[in-house]
DNA sequence: TATTGTTATACTCTATAACTATA
DNA sequence: TATAGTTATAGAGTATAACAATA
C-alpha cells in the first residue's frame, strides 16, 4: 500500500499549516518554557510562583484550600510549601479556632518578590506578543479570552500542563 | 507582615483575568485533551496519531529520522512504532540500501485511518473555536500562526506538552 | 468518626546507557 | 569504528494510601 495521495496532500497542508489546536499547544507550551526561564533568578519553579501568587490574592487559605483550587493533591501542595518556606517567601500560621490548619501567608520578603513577579510577568506579556502591533495583541487576548470562557474554563486554574521535560510530543497534532 | 494592597490588587487582577501566557497554556492544554478524546475510538493516543500522520506526510522514513524530527529519544519511538504496528496501522520495512534501518510506511488500514483522523481534525478545530464567529476564527489562527513564526516555533513540532495527568500546574499562573 | 497536614509507597513516564546487527 | 534499532536501567514526578494530630 503506498500514498493515496488526496490524503496525503491533507495531511501534508496540516501539518505545514497547522491548525487552532496545534498552534495553541505549540505557543502554550513555550510561553510556558519562557516563563519558566524568567522564574530561575528567583530560585522557583512556575508552580511555587503560581501558589506564591494564589496567596498573595488571598492570603490565610489552609493548604487543603489550595489543594482543592488548584485540583492536585495534598502530598503535592506540601513539597511547593515546603519549599517556599524555605525560601522565606511564605510563612504557615497556626489557626486559633482550629489548629488542625496551617493557614499561609507571604512574609515581608514574600510581598517583595510577589511584586517583581508580577513585574516579569507584564514583560512576559510584552515579549509574548512581541509579533503583534498593540491593537493586535488587545484582540488577541481578548480573543483568548473569549474561548476560555466558550469552554468553561475561567475562572479555574487550567487542569494541567506539562514541565520543560515532560512528554514530548504527547499531544502534538492538531 | 500583611497584605499591600497595592500589589495584592494587581495580583488579583492578573489571575481573575489571565494573561496572553496563561490563556495559552490554558488552551492547549484543553486542545490536547479535546483531541485525546476523540482518539480514544481509535484505540490510539495523540502521539500515535502524530506520528502516524508524519508517516503519512512523507512515508519511508526510519526511526531515527522521525526521533530527530519529533525531538525525542529514538527508544521512545521504538513504542509507539510497536503499538502502530500492533494495531496494524504502519509496518518495518527493510530497506535493500541499508539494513540497518526500518523504513515506515502506512497499511492499507492506516490510511483509512489516517483520512478519518484528519476528518476528526477538522470537526476538532470547529469545536475548538465554535465561540467564535467565522471571522474572527480565521483572523484569531492567522494571529498564533504569526505569532508562532515570530517565535521561530513553525515549521518544528514543539518541544514538549503534557500529558492528560501530567504536571497538573507546572507552568501555571502568567 | 471526620479532617488537616505529613510521610511512605507504588506507579507512570522518560531519557541514558548497554546491547545487536549491520555498515 | 560508527550507526539503526532494541532492550534494560535509573531517575523524576505524581497520586494513593497509611499515619498523626486535632476536631
Amino acid at each position: 500500500m503506498s500514498r493515496p495521495s488526496a490524503v496525503q496532500r491533507q495531511v501534508r497542508r496540516r501539518l505545514a499549516e497547522g491548525g487552532a489546536g496545534f498552534l495553541l499547544s505549540q505557543l502554550g507550551f513555550h510561553a510556558s518554557t519562557l516563563w519558566r526561564r524568567r522564574l530561575e533568578p528567583f530560585g522557583i519553579g512556575a508552580r511555587e510562583a503560581n501558589l506564591l501568587l494564589r496567596v498573595a490574592a488571598d492570603e490565610g487559605p489552609s493548604q487543603r484550600a489550595l489543594a482543592d483550587m488548584l485540583e492536585v493533591s495534598t502530598s503535592l501542595v506540601v513539597g511547593v510549601v515546603d519549599a517556599l518556606a524555605n525560601a522565606q517567601l511564605i510563612e504557615r500560621r497556626p489557626r486559633p479556632d482550629d489548629r488542625r490548619i496551617h493557614a499561609l501567608y507571604l512574609t515581608e520578603k514574600g510581598w517583595r518578590v510577589a511584586a517583581d513577579l508580577m513585574k516579569e510577568s507584564d514583560e512576559h506579556e510584552r515579549d509574548l506578543c512581541s509579533g503583534l502591533r498593540p491593537a493586535e495583541r488587545t484582540e488577541f487576548v481578548e480573543l483568548l479570552q473569549r474561548l476560555a470562557v466558550s469552554h468553561g474554563l475561567i475562572p479555574h486554574v487550567h487542569p494541567g500542563f506539562g514541565d520543560s521535560r515532560g512528554k514530548s510530543w504527547g499531544r502534538a497534532q492538531s
